[in-house]
DNA sequence: TATGAATGAGCCTTCATTCAT
DNA sequence: AATGAATGAAGGCTCATTCAT
């Protein structure tokens, strides 16, 4: 066999143009991701067949890190709202420790290159962390506001208080986690 | 210079580049602007210096336009709920009724191609509106976190509902603006 | 209005076109046609969409001018034999004259870039010229063959005088072309 | 260096060099005759130093094959008319036999990569035959014309024979043949 | 020897901007 | 002022060739 693909180039790539896109959207060009990924330009189309391959890919790492992140076990005897609020501690400590990828994330999700499939893929990696806040919130939740809670305004509250966290000095993290938290928490009471 | 000739003209490119920006990202061609805004290639830049600045334009423009929408008198001895609620409402059905618009800052938002110069003046804008809500919240708001909840939290969350009002069918649009509001009302409580 | 579209300019890219697919085929670059024809890289896309439409042109443009020439009047009284070598003599006589011309119709011909709609265009071009054969041949040509000897045999064999033409000295020109005539005229007799 | 290891994928790539450049032309990419092949992008390199080498070969391979055809032992007391006739009879059969092989020296004819060199050595190839039918026509034919009339029309006439064959169903094979070999035959006499 | 990942020059095309009309 | 042809610097991608395995 000939040289193998290396998961480290792939990785660096990834990685060259998780940075440039954060600070460029994707208009990045591949020769600068290349540049910075360490490789010749020609090898981008080795790993990934085109960029918006690319985008796509980045894209669901990210999410799935994310994803993976979030699959928690929850101690026993935890009640709903420790529940929610380890998730909550999770997800936006994943922001504040990658605010790179957050800014991607903010790039790509806006972005018409990435796919509806992809889009799809993703929303089914935090099936299972939803499901859990969903059955955290019965019972204290109106029902029929339950969707938008739960699929629009955590979500949405999280992307806010990673984008408030990311440009706050370090002290003030704890802080903004429990203020977000709070107002969810009390916010979507019956 | 003096103000160019036709502010028609200026307010059809402003219009098509919109249009386009809110499909396709900033990446949309000044030549396809151009082409639906039914001017020539060339005439875009005796109105606009730079395709930058043509997107900082337009940038400032939906801002002051949203900004102008939330400059509401209160009736006589309305309370801080109702006065908070009234911009709420405002807010919400400024991005029902602007659709493009929401989706062209969505995308702005994230471009590095906005000034910080740009940004600033836009934060100015809403100055006015934004003290009104802080009036109208004190005392019932850890002050601590006042400001987190109101510029950040507040324009994020009104974003949010915007988002799911636009793709929601029009039956719905008052409860989940009433959802968000009183999410908002509540969690902000101390 | 502003600066029209130049037909020097469109004939320029031609020919240049012309004269670089003569020597490399159709793997010649558009910067190189570009460079040749005095033009900006870019100009070549203001005249043609791509660069395969270039080549159909060029390939039209070509066989539109052949076509024109082979459009006699025949003088009153002339014979088959005499009308046939009439337009022999013109079709091996454009050859000669235009060797750039010939070499890129023989590069074309055989390009998979060519479509088969403009393949059916020119062909067209040629209905009037030979249906004049057609009827100059009636009668001293086996009908069975008749296809044979118009469609496909005239326009080859001509093909292989002009070639052998072009790569001679012109004192032999005449000669070779009273030979091929003299072999297409007797040998297609029945 | 000696010979390659294995005839057979010397051979795996000629054929599919061949099956490609019939149908894309030289433009055909290394990459892709290595997979219709069956081997390894780099294997290419090792039978063939560079791809003009691979299409000179090619060209070599395919001329030796049809020259090699038409090397024929004549009956006793065979005329002439009969000589030049088996001669000709091989030669569009061949043609018709091997679509794909014609395909690609049409191709090749015409391209700039193949040496004058490789086309010296081809032109080399069919001197015995050459010199066989130059025999069978001395006397019968115009001496100043003989030249032309078989290194330059018999071999072009076949070609395009072969052509019309390769189009044709099968049923008009042979009165093709005969319809091409009288129209030479009785052409070519003074 | 065979493999196929790696390379980077080069290709076609797009596009913001300029400028002749 | 308005037009749109002209420009040439990128951009994404391909490909012959090299080289580590």
């Amino acid at each position: 066999m000939a040289r193998p693909l290396s998961e480290a180039k792939r990785d660096a790539i990834l990685t060259a143009a998780a940075k440039l896109i954060a600070t460029s959207g994707t208009g990045a060009s591949t020769a600068s991701i290349a540049k910075v990924a360490g490789v010749a330009e020609g090898t981008i189309f080795t790993y990934f067949a085109t960029k918006d391959n690319l985008l796509n890919e980045l894209f669901l790492e990210i999410e799935t890190d994310l994803a993976q992140t979030m699959k928690i076990v929850f101690p026993t005897n935890s009640d709903p709202r420790e529940r929610v609020w380890l998730i909550w501690d999770k997800l936006i400590d994943w922001g504040a420790a990658n605010p790179t990828w957050c800014k991607v994330l903010r790039q790509l999700k806006v972005s018409d290159r990435i796919t509806t499939e992809t889009r799809r893929i993703c929303n089914a990696l935090f099936h299972e962390s939803r499901d859990l806040v969903e059955r955290s919130m019965a019972g204290r939740v109106d029902p029929e506001r339950m969707t938008f809670y739960i699929d629009t305004v955590l979500i949405g509250l999280a992307d806010i208080t990673i984008d408030a966290v990311v440009i706050s000095p370090k002290e003030q993290h704890e802080q903004l986690k429990r203020a977000s938290f709070d107002l969810y928490w009390k916010g979507t009471a019956a």
